[in-house]
DNA sequence: TATTGTTATACTCTATAACTATA
DNA sequence: TATAGTTATAGAGTATAACAATA
């Protein structure tokens, strides 16, 4: 197929994709900022509310250092959105969980994120089903 | 049309787009890191390699403050991938440019930017197309 | 006076390494 | 001894405010 790294739809498609992730992440921060939040809190705030997690697998989640997240997570905690609790089976392990507010707060956090929402009303239901296939096959099996 | 802002597939689409922008971000920050450079300094090298551009350009192109591009560009001078000089027209401009070598990092950073190419060879060319139009009118007037 | 770039300051995120408490 | 989380440290990005040079 003529499927070169540097046929002319392929670079567009690129430059299209690099415009997404700019205005994705752009709206992310400025959704956080709303709440008074930095990227990297809203991040792990939204990791928490759909399931508590130890330090260690945040860090993991976030591809970042485990010394990291403890500061983000003192943050978090010092709003009162998220909690730490010992692991009952292993004491050195210690679970961040959202507070009532913290589920509160992620949750409003979501409402707010219109980016992906608002413009896909641009399309068709059809079309939004295209997109999600095309979007699935690229992305391959990284989705795991 | 059946467009609510929660129906299954818009959700879904939202989400593939959420771990495309991730790995966009992720893959761009590796492939800063191996040459030396911080994503906020590969996206100002990439942008004068495409055209030289006053400090105050820089940080409209970039969304942050204007103080901030002067320790950035400050940093890749000290690496002798950028240089200053005065705007002649008005001497309280200063025009960053890429040197030789900054040129040429930006442009191996641009081969090393696979994400969104290599991907991309999983689908046709009419899917490629396809995509591209779809991103296009999800974008909308956002491109300029 | 207004504008461009810079400096000074404070905060957050990041990685690395050393430390603690458990295991 | 190994592991989870933390602390200490240093570098970088960010916003805000004040400043110098130029317009």
């Amino acid at each position: 197929m003529a499927t070169s790294r540097t046929d002319p739809v392929t670079l567009e498609v690129v430059e299209l994709i690099g415009a997404v992730v700019a205005r994705y992440y752009e709206e992310y921060e400025q959704a956080a900022a709303q709440h008074a939040l930095t990227g990297a809190q809203a991040r792990v705030l939204g990791l928490l509310s759909l399931e508590p997690l130890p330090m260690r697998r945040i860090a993991q989640k976030l591809k970042c250092e485990p010394s990291n997240i403890t500061g983000i997570v003192d943050r978090l905690e010092a709003r009162g959105l998220v909690g730490r609790r010992p692991a009952p089976d292993d004491r050195r392990v210690k679970v961040a969980a959202p507070t009532d507010e913290g589920r509160a707060v992620a949750h409003r956090l979501r409402e707010s994120l219109d980016f992906a929402r608002e413009p896909l009303g641009e399309l068709t239901g059809v079309e939004r089903a295209l997109l999600r296939d095309l979007l699935k096959r690229m992305l391959g099996e990284a989705l795991a």
